[in-house]
DNA sequence: ACCTGAACACCGTTCAAGT
DNA sequence: ACCTGAACACCGTTCAAGT
C-alpha cells in the first residue's frame, strides 16, 4: 500500500535530514518537494511559510538536545565522573556540521531563542558540576560559558579545515583549563 | 565632476561594507547594483561571478587581519604585557557580526582556505607568547587553539543572545584558563 | 481536506546590442 | 572598453482550480 498523501511529518522528517547534513540553509521548499515527490503548493497547505518549517526543525533539535542533557544528568556517578563523561561525549561528537552552522544561522533564520535556551541549559548543567567540585557560583558560570564557547569554536575551526579535534591531547588540555584554580593576575 | 563609470573597486568597497554589516550572505549582486546605481550586467563585466566578489572581500579581510597581528607583534613589551594587550583587544572587539558569521559561511562560500590561514596565524602568534612564558610547544599550541576557539564561540553565543561578553569577569577568567599550569588528571 | 499548476517576485547568470 | 536591457534558471509565495 503506497502512501496516499504527504503529511506534515513527512516534510519535517525530510527537512530535519537536510538540516543534519547541511545546516538550516539546506531546508528549502522546492528541493524538498522534489525529494518527496510533491509540489510546492502541497507544502503551503501544511505550513504557513518556510520559516514555519525551519521552526519545526529547530524544535525537534531542541527536544533532542534536552533529552541528551537529561540522559547525561541521570547517568549519575561523582561530579568528577560526570564531567569526564561530558568531555568524552564532546570529544566523540566531532564533525556534525549542523550544530557548527546553527549558531550563526540562528539569528538570520529567526530561531535564536531556541538556540539560546539550549545554550543556557548546557551552561547551567556544567556550572552545577563545577559548583559540586568546589568552585564558587560566579566562577563556575564563567568557566562553563568559556567551556561551551570553546566547544563551539573548535567545531568552527574544524569546519574551516583546522583539524583541531583530531589532536588527542586537546580535550585533556581543555579539561584542565576548565578545572584549574583561578590565577591571581600579575 | 561626477564619476563616469563604476569601477571594480567600487564593487569591492560596497561589498566589503555589506560584509562588515551582515556577513558574506549580504554580498549580493543585485542589491549592490541598486546601491551603486548600476546594472547587474555591469557587474559581470568586472567579475566572473559572485564568488569572485566574495573572494575579493575575503582577501581584503585577510590582509587587514594580517596587518592587525603584525601591529600587535610590533607593539613590543614583555610577553606578559603583549598577552594582556591581546586579551584587551579581544575584550574590546565585541559585536562584529561579520567575523562571527564568517567561520560557518566560509566553507559554503568557498573561502575556507583564507579563513584557515588567518586562524593559523592567530594561533601561531599566541603560541609564541605562551612559549616565551615557559610553556612547552605542544601545550602552548593546544592552549592557543583552545583560546581562539573560545573567542569564536563567545562571539557565537553573543550573536544568539547570550550576553557572554558583557560579563567583566569573563576575560580574566579566560586569561587564567589560558595561562594556568596543566593539571595532572584524576 | 488536500493537492496541482500557473503565476509572480527575487536574485544569479548570460548575452546580444548599444555607446 | 564598458554598460544596458532582456532573457533564463532557481526558489519562495500565492491562488484559482481541481479531486
Amino acid at each position: 500500500m503506497v502512501k496516499a498523501t504527504t503529511t506534515q511529518q513527512d516534510w519535517v522528517d525530510a527537512a530535519y535530514s537536510a538540516f543534519l547534513a547541511d545546516g538550516l540553509a539546506a531546508v528549502r521548499v522546492e528541493p524538498l518537494a522534489r525529494v518527496l515527490g510533491a509540489t510546492k503548493g502541497s507544502f503551503y497547505w501544511h505550513f504557513a511559510d518556510r520559516a514555519a518549517l525551519v521552526g519545526a526543525v529547530v524544535e525537534r533539535w531542541e527536544a533532542q538536545e534536552t533529552d541528551a542533557v537529561i540522559a547525561l544528568a541521570e547517568a549519575g556517578g561523582t561530579p568528577a565522573q560526570r564531567l569526564e563523561a561530558l568531555f568524552g561525549a564532546v570529544a566523540r561528537m566531532r564533525r556534525t556540521p549542523a550544530t557548527a552552522l546553527l549558531y550563526t544561522q540562528a539569528a538570520a533564520e529567526g530561531v535564536g531563542d531556541a538556540v539560546r535556551r539550549v545554550s543556557q541549559r548546557r551552561v547551567d548543567y556544567l556550572a552545577g558540576l563545577l559548583v559540586e567540585l568546589g568552585h564558587g557560583p560566579d566562577e563556575a558560570r564563567r568557566r562553563s560559558l568559556v567551556a561551551l564557547a570553546t566547544v563551539l569554536g573548535l567545531q568552527q575551526l574544524e569546519h574551516v579545515g583546522l583539524d583541531a579535534l583530531d589532536d588527542p591531547g586537546l580535550v585533556p588540555t581543555a579539561l584542565a583549563m576548565v578545572l584549574a584554580e583561578p590565577l591571581s593576575r600579575p
